[in-house]
DNA sequence: CCATTTAGTTATCAAATGATAATTAATGAG
DNA sequence: CTCATTAATTATCATTTGATAACTAAATGG
């Protein structure tokens, strides 16, 4: 198989997960709070403590969009800011315990969905597909820096 | 490796292809369409001829909103509608010349992006990968239905 | 035929997102 | 100490996107 080959086979498949992480997350998100707001959460969820400049950064959002809805984001008590020592320009934000129960939940209800999709496979599948990941994420979906 | 464990490595493995794919298709597209927009020439380009409905079912877009984004990608004459004999209610829809041309170069550069990514990869390495990506599409990103 | 469903359109409105400029405050480098 | 840089905020505006209602026309199914 050619370069050329293997690149329409990435571009399928980068399509089908993102079918499949729209399945597994559709309508798991609360009605009050914007797409964007959840997805701001669920990287503080996975990343925390974070500091503004890094949701800036990974969620490709620019500062005063990131502050503003941060602001909204604390107003509706889903995290909180906290100072940093060190530094007193920065703050470390956090979930806070609704917020964290908001994406426990959300996670939950998400994974359970995972488990129904993957329910069919052996455990040698399982360790096949684990091994398949890892390769992916290593040889093709790797991070720059 | 239990399947919670396998859950956690593919939500950071989705978000690794998401990153992947964000950074692989940043600043292509041209500045006169929008997001939206392009992203429907995506998936025209890829799986044209299409009617408005299979567009809307696909992108999870409302038809008023297909309807809506379809004509101003017509009138800027980037694709076409067609009637369809069979059914006169139905319509396909295909890239203009400047539709297919302009995503031509798109797909050119995204996957001039993909070999440099690729680049070091050795050829077992690339069997490797494909058969990894076979493996997970069939048994974890598939499509229902 | 008539009723229902399907495919698509148009108009309109509200909300979410993106972009920019101007500002404060703290840090860091000569 | 001073200047440049970094972190974050506030305000404002334009654009994009999403949602809904009301509509036409064609097909489909008794």
């Amino acid at each position: 198989m050619n370069k050329e080959a293997l690149f329409q086979k990435c571009v399928t498949f980068a399509t089908s997960v993102h079918e499949v992480t729209y399945e597994l997350t559709k309508d798991i998100k609360p009605d009050d709070i914007t797409p964007v707001q959840y997805s701001i959460l669920e990287y503080i969820a996975v990343s925390q403590p974070v500091t503004l400049s890094q949701i800036s950064d990974c969620k490709h959002i620019s500062m005063p969009n990131t502050s503003r809805e941060l602001k909204k984001l604390t107003e509706k008590n889903l995290c909180e800011k906290f100072d940093v020592a060190e530094d007193r320009r920065k703050q470390l934000i956090r979930l806070s315990e609704v917020g964290q129960a908001m994406m426990n939940e959300a996670f939950q209800r998400i994974g359970g969905r995972f488990l129904d999709r993957i329910k069919d496979a052996s455990a040698e599948e399982l360790e096949e597909i684990q091994r398949a990941l890892d390769l992916l994420q290593s040889k093709v979906f790797y991070g720059d820096k």
